[in-house]
RNA sequence: GGCCCGAUGGCGGAGUGGUUACGCAGAGGACUGCAAAUCCUUGCACGCCGGUUCGAUUCCGGCUCGGGCCUCCA
């Protein structure tokens, strides 16, 4: 069996991936804060650790990965918002929670094995800080309680970041109940009114950080195989988690490998952002009649630690591919998967490697269980093509074909060119024609 | 300013110290009433300047350009 090798941020460089027990593998990734629809690039890592998840499936047994990704229902965005609508947050929450899910199901992302809710773990938050304020790792001051960085003298290794570097870059005024401007909060005060818990140091809610260290600690243990996330996770998010994590636990690491996936950006421009107003939801794409498996084949199109630009280009180009696999595979029943794609996404998940040698099968069978291993070819080529039955144009293709049998061929072509306009192209087969959206 | 990443043909994108994938688009051919699809053939590249080497797109250094992070951010 080929190993599989990821490239962990912590060391900087490809390894082995050796799961602590092969019967049950961890992996958490950060989920979404729900207040918003997901963007496309926010669907990256989303697709990027599903396709992983279903290589760990796939390697170690359907039931051997244990998959976490978490839901950030709690936070100052959807407080904003749920006040903004005259709402009560989980009204926010439970709303963009269903979008998420179906923005994502539509790309082919399967539900990951739980995804816990951080309004649901409070009490194993305040548990945690209470143990980090026992241990000295944090304070309570004015209300806040705060973790104190210079208490853990191993932080900042996973961002590669000194103290003097994270000092000077402080883009944000030091608040006065700090120790150390490099400080981060673990709880802060609610006011009334506000969505708050009671805790030892009053009325309040879990800063961001402390959430996924609890999740994490509570579901999945104290040291993961695999932590995921996007590039821009990895500091402060992650290295705070990281930090916690550690302080609890005497020392082990939070996770064994540390994976993270490169930015998407938009055409022309630089990265996505509502104040450059070119954010583009997967909701607005699919809306616009590109397929899920399509725009899941265009994230795939990169290696996931390479930048990747969003493109229409991009997408035509990715539906055209996706049109001939289909065509390839045909209505073959699922196959032996191929060693070489299995082996190409084992190389850290190289997924357009994966993609080259999809192409290459010439096995129907085959290519449809090598390309469930990418989440890809998920309809029948009939469905895919067709998007359901229509009689109408059963109809004008019989009237073509009796056209087409007393050699009219100018009214065969007339009925073919309407169509067309209205973009259905037809195919003449051994087995009759067939028709397809453009 | 500090830290990090990237630069491959018309486009996307792997990979490699010496004949360099694959996909999309293009050209020619076969097939077809004509197409489409398919098959065959085919053109097109490794940011710039140095260095190491018999030989560099691949290794090293510098530069330029692009992107990301520096406590909201996938």
């Amino acid at each position: 069996m080929t190993d599989i090798r990821l490239h962990d941020t912590m060391a900087r460089e490809k390894r082995v991936f050796e799961p602590d027990d092969p019967a049950r593998v961890t992996m958490y990734v950060c989920g979404p804060t729900v207040y918003n629809r997901a963007h496309i690039g926010n669907a990256r890592p989303a697709v990027v650790f599903d396709v992983l998840a279903r290589l760990l499936r796939h390697v170690y047994g359907e039931e051997s990965l244990v998959y976490a990704r978490n839901v950030t229902d709690v936070d100052d965005k959807i407080i904003d918002a749920a006040r903004a609508e005259g709402v009560d947050p989980s009204v926010i929450t439970g709303r963009y929670e269903r979008f998420y899910n179906d923005d994502m199901g539509a790309l082919g992302v399967r539900l990951p094995t739980t995804a816990p809710h951080a309004t649901e773990h409070v009490p194993q938050m305040v548990a945690m800080i209470a143990r980090l304020v026992e241990s000295g790792n944090a304070y309570e001051a004015q209300g806040h309680v705060l973790f104190h960085v210079p208490s853990d003298p191993d932080y900042g290794a996973l961002g590669r970041r000194d103290r003097e570097a994270m000092i000077a870059g402080a883009r944000v005024e030091v608040a006065a109940y700090k120790k150390d401007p490099a400080d981060f909060i673990l709880w802060k005060p609610s006011p009334e009114g506000v969505i708050g818990w009671d805790s030892p140091w009053g009325r309040g809610r879990p800063g961001w950080h402390i959430e996924c260290s609890a999740m994490i600690e509570e579901h999945l243990g104290a040291t993961i195989d695999i932590h995921g996330g996007g590039l821009d996770l990895i500091f402060p998010h992650h290295e705070n988690e990281l930090a916690q994590s550690r302080c609890v636990h005497a020392g082990a690491p939070l996770a064994r490998y540390w994976v993270h996936n490169g930015f998407l950006s938009m055409a022309g421009s630089e990265k996505m952002s509502k104040s450059l107003g070119n954010v583009v939801t997967v909701a607005d794409l699919l809306a616009r009649g590109h397929k899920g498996e399509v725009l899941r084949l265009a994230l795939l199109s990169a290696h996931y630690r390479q930048p990747l630009e969003w493109s229409k280009a991009l997408v035509a180009q990715s539906k055209a591919t996706l049109d001939r696999l289909y065509r390839a595979a045909g209505d073959a029943p699922t196959g032996q998967v191929d060693a070489g794609v299995v082996e190409a996404l084992s190389d850290d998940l190289n997924t357009p490697l994966a993609l080259a040698r999809l192409s290459a099968l010439d096995d129907p069978g085959a290519l449809r269980a090598s390309a469930a291993l990418l989440g890809l070819l998920g309809e029948s080529a009939e469905a895919w093509f067709r998007d359901g039955g229509d009689d109408r144009i059963d109809a004008l293709i019989v009237a073509r074909a009796e056209a087409k049998k007393r050699r009219d061929f100018a009214e065969a072509d007339r009925i073919r060119a309407a169509l067309s306009e209205e973009g259905i192209l037809l195919e003449d087969t051994p087995s009759g024609t067939i028709w397809r959206h453009a």
